[in-house]
DNA sequence: CTGTTATTTCAGAAATTACTGAAATAATAG
DNA sequence: CTATTATTTCAGTAATTTCTGAAATAACAG
């Protein structure tokens, strides 16, 4: 299948991206070619397109599908499946978020809490234990927060972050809560240097 | 250098997490390491709490250090380099923040920008023309709030992160500004099917 | 059923990324 | 300067990930 320029490249673009965003290659491309597509498109399509294998091309979709990236689409009278990206791109944005904690936030943090658990009277593990709940309650301030976020509709958020001039004067009517964080080195021993 | 069952769990599990996290297992295994040690350590240190090889863990602090992840000290007399982690566990969060944004974003910022440039006269492109504008508006919208966020204190951040119940009231306290996404299929020839 | 088309699975090949040991470079003390 | 210690570089190897072609499975139509 014929493709312009100006799709080439941005389909180009997303497969060199896709390593740094936690996809591979053909994943990444597969995506921008949907996105950019106005009709949803079936496999033979898209390795028509991509010119790669139908066999990345179907394992390419299954990832897209588990990290809910794509929506299945089907033609009357045609049993081949088609492929579209979500129409609000907000949607996708909440998704690629919820998704990407799922993977890199949520087991560390039950790692966390199961270490945690462990009561260390042994006298070495007390300044990691103090690190360790640190980390955790931070973690746990910023999934409460994302979980807040996500019951909010596309609209809401949209006005929220165009609200970020309003940020400060909402700070100044909430008061000050929290304990800063404490400080390591207390010996002293250590010289600070450059960065 | 003998570690404790918890730094030692601690540390496979960021090493396991760090190929999610976009870096590798020894980057992972150092970070957590440095993270849950009271004192700044050096190379020759971390390569006996480690196991692996002296190169590899000089190549894994100076990506580190590319990261912003980890400060560099010294001890009077010894000149050999000592790394720490930043005491202020908000700082990193902001860190990480940041330079993921610098590499999974700004680039594809970028390119989008400079694909809105090209003027499509043609007639295939005007779709996709129109998503890439659309993405390109999302995510400066998305930089302009993440802009703002920075300029604020930890303290301030920490204030505003539990203020999360207060979110629907700011949101009350702005108008609806911005347009809501089109939607794609218009001639109605795909049926939806399930997710 | 049987034949045809669509999709998935999977073993091995290809490509990429991570790691090591040895050698080079850098920094400093004497 | 020379010897010693600290750090980096890098070519080759190991490990991992991605991709392909072939075979298996699934889903129909007739």
């Amino acid at each position: 299948m014929h493709r312009s320029p100006l799709h080439q490249e941005f389909i180009l673009h997303f497969g060199e991206m896709g390593s740094r965003w936690g996809i591979n290659r053909t994943v990444g491309q597969i995506y921008a070619l949907l996105f950019i597509s106005e009709e949803p498109l079936n496999a033979e399509q898209i390795v028509d397109s991509l010119g790669v294998s139908r066999s990345n091309v179907s394992m390419g979709l299954k990832e897209l599908q588990v990290w809910n990236l794509v929506r299945l689409r089907h033609r009357p009278g045609d049993r081949r499946d088609y492929f579209a990206t979500p129409d609000d791109m907000w949607e996708i944005v909440r998704t690629l978020i919820k998704e990407r904690k799922k993977r890199e936030i949520d087991p560390t943090l039950s790692k966390l809490r199961e270490l945690g658990m462990q009561d260390s009277t042994n006298e070495v593990d007390r300044y990691a234990q103090s690190q360790i709940g640190e980390l955790r309650e931070l973690i746990e301030l910023l999934t409460s927060w994302h979980d807040d976020l996500n019951r909010l509709e596309t609209r809401q958020i949209v006005q929220l972050l165009q609200a970020g001039s309003k940020l400060r004067a909402l700070i100044k009517t909430t008061g000050n809560i929290v304990k800063l964080p404490k400080g390591r080195n207390a010996g002293g021993r250590f010289q600070e240097t450059d960065s």
